[in-house]
RNA sequence: CGGGAAGUAGCGCAGCUUGGUUAGCGCGCCUGGUUUGGGACCAGGAGGCCGCGGGUUCGAAUCCCGCCUUCCCGACCA
């Protein structure tokens, strides 16, 4: 039996390999309406401690925590030209409550700079209300044609950070901290996701913002996922909603706000960015269940071992960690913990205990340390440490490799067909833009020669990483 | 909305062309037993408005008409 394999393979069906991943692995399900979905305590849990990875490092930039509305009035939306205008197809929209059509239909927020927008103006009086740092985890909703568990569904869940500043200076600074503490730090240090930070251009941006900026990784199939984004407003909702404060010389200015958010999406990109043939590989900080013990044999001396095992290796890691005394083969109970992707899983049968050995088996690599009972507690502190850092290194040198730098479109479109193309921004313009279209290639992002994010579009000598997406 | 495919048990499918006793198979599930070092096996069992509505017929999962839904491929999005 050895070998054969439960999932469709990445190279045969990507797809396919995707849905039967979140349906093996208990992540998630379509939900009963078209395009929803529900989230499994599996793949709830990891987004859990996603959410707390990110919450914490959003706290320490400042912003505070505060829920608005899901019902947002129709007439909000149409303040700001292009905001409707961007959102419009994929709104869900109230007209009948309590058993009457309503007088102005209400939307299902697709996002909330409106609202928000309109409670800002009310708090904010001087110079001294700002920056006003606001975030919120929160459900959207936005109709989608074709939606895929986690990375496009008709609701999902996130956060969306919005901020009011004195300044466009304050502002980009701001978001920027937010970009590159939060979001690029969190993908690193957390789901050992190596992603490209840049610019959106002019016709990638967000409805209404002045400046995009996106976080952009590679998956497995060499597509790119767009892992979350921040936004300059600049003026545009602050004159749309009265964002109005009195400075210093007593005078009414305008704010300059922003936006920024991290979904659902997240547990898709890590899926994707990580996963192998045998289901998926969660990075250490993000998995529910860390190390999994197996007594190979169901019998009173192998159990004793485990239940030894596991209390010892509970003092570190609490929660973190299980014996399976299911029921079913060994090899079955191996084969569905590595779906799930759990980091390491540790085998005690009788040969074990004969020599007073445990056998501790990475899921990233399939590499087995035969250790001592005692060995084992220092052996498995180390190598959680180790996967997260080689998980790291593995998607970094995978996407490394699938990038390429090009001059002309031509090789831009070849090289997008497994992977990322980088290319001159001046070679691409309006008309590089719709031949790339044509062939469902995008502009993922601009960045500076050195790699690093350009305040903006106009820049000379920046460079557009093109690729197929998500 | 344009193009393609499919609706039969929780999931995946066969049966339909050529209508005919009680609608099958695999996985999963339940009971009991033997097992367990990479998806174990045996025996027994539960589970169906055959997508919906109409028609043809002595008789429809099967033929005819209409409708609904889902999935895949193209234009938008975290």
């Amino acid at each position: 039996m050895a070998g054969q394999s439960v999932l469709t393979s990445q190279n045969e069906d990507f797809p396919k390999w995707y849905q039967d991943v979140v349906a093996k692995a208990e992540m998630a399900d379509n939900g009963p309406v078209r395009g929803t979905m529900v989230i499994r305590p599996y793949g709830y849990a990891i987004w859990e401690r996603m959410q707390s990875e990110i919450d914490s490092r959003i706290k320490a930039t400042g912003a505070q925590n505060a829920y608005f509305p899901l019902f947002i009035p129709e007439s909000y939306l149409h303040r700001e030209a292009e905001h409707v205008e961007g959102f419009s197809p994929e709104l869900a929209v109230v007209t009948h409550a309590g058993g009457e059509e309503l007088a102005e239909p209400i939307v299902v927020r697709p996002t909330s700079e409106t609202v928000i927008g309109e409670f800002m103006a009310k708090w904010i009086q001087s110079y001294r209300d700002l920056p006003l740092l606001l975030n919120q985890w929160a459900n959207v909703v936005r109709w989608e044609l074709r939606p895929r568990l986690f990375l496009r569904s008709s609701e999902f869940l996130w956060q969306e950070g919005h901020t009011a500043h004195a300044s466009a200076e304050d502002a980009s600074q701001y978001v920027m901290k937010i970009h590159v503490e939060v979001y690029h730090d969190f993908l690193e240090t957390v789901l050992a996701v190596p992603t490209y930070l840049g610019i959106k251009p002019p016709s990638e941006r967000f409805a209404g913002a002045t400046n995009t900026m996106t976080c952009e990784a590679m998956m497995r199939d060499g597509k790119a996922l767009q892992m979350a984004t921040s936004h300059e407003l600049g003026q545009n909702f602050a004159k749309a909603f009265d964002i109005f404060f009195q400075n210093e010389e007593g005078q009414a200015a305008l704010c300059h706000t922003t936006s920024w958010g991290a979904s659902t999406r997240l547990v898709g990109g890590l899926i994707m960015a990580h996963g192998d043939d045998n289901g998926l590989i969660v990075p250490p900080a993000v998995a529910p269940t860390q190390v999994v013990i197996i007594p190979v044999r169901d019998d009173e001396e192998v159990l004793q071992a485990c239940q030894s095992l596991f209390v010892e290796l509970s003092r570190e890691r609490p929660s973190r960690i299980v014996v399976d005394k299911g029921r079913g083969s060994f090899g079955r109970r191996v084969t569905d913990w590595e779906i799930k992707g759990v980091p390491l899983r540790v085998e005690v049968g009788p040969r074990d205990l004969a020599q007073g050995l445990v056998t501790v088996v990475r899921r990233d690599t399939g590499e087995k340390f035969a250790v001592s009972h005692v060995e084992a507690r220092t052996l498995i502190q180390g190598l959680l440490e180790t996967i997260q850092n080689d998980m790291y290194a593995s998607a970094t040198s995978f996407r490394d490799a699938r990038t390429v730098d090009v001059t002309t479109l031509a090789e831009a479109i070849e090289a997008a067909q497994s992977g990322f193309a980088r290319l001159p921004w001046d070679r691409v313009g309006a008309s590089g833009e719709t031949r790339l279209n044509a062939e469902a290639i995008t502009v993922r992002c601009l960045q500076r020669g050195d790699g690093t994010i350009p305040a903006s579009d106009l820049e000379d000598g920046l460079v557009a990483i093109v690729a197929k997406s998500y």
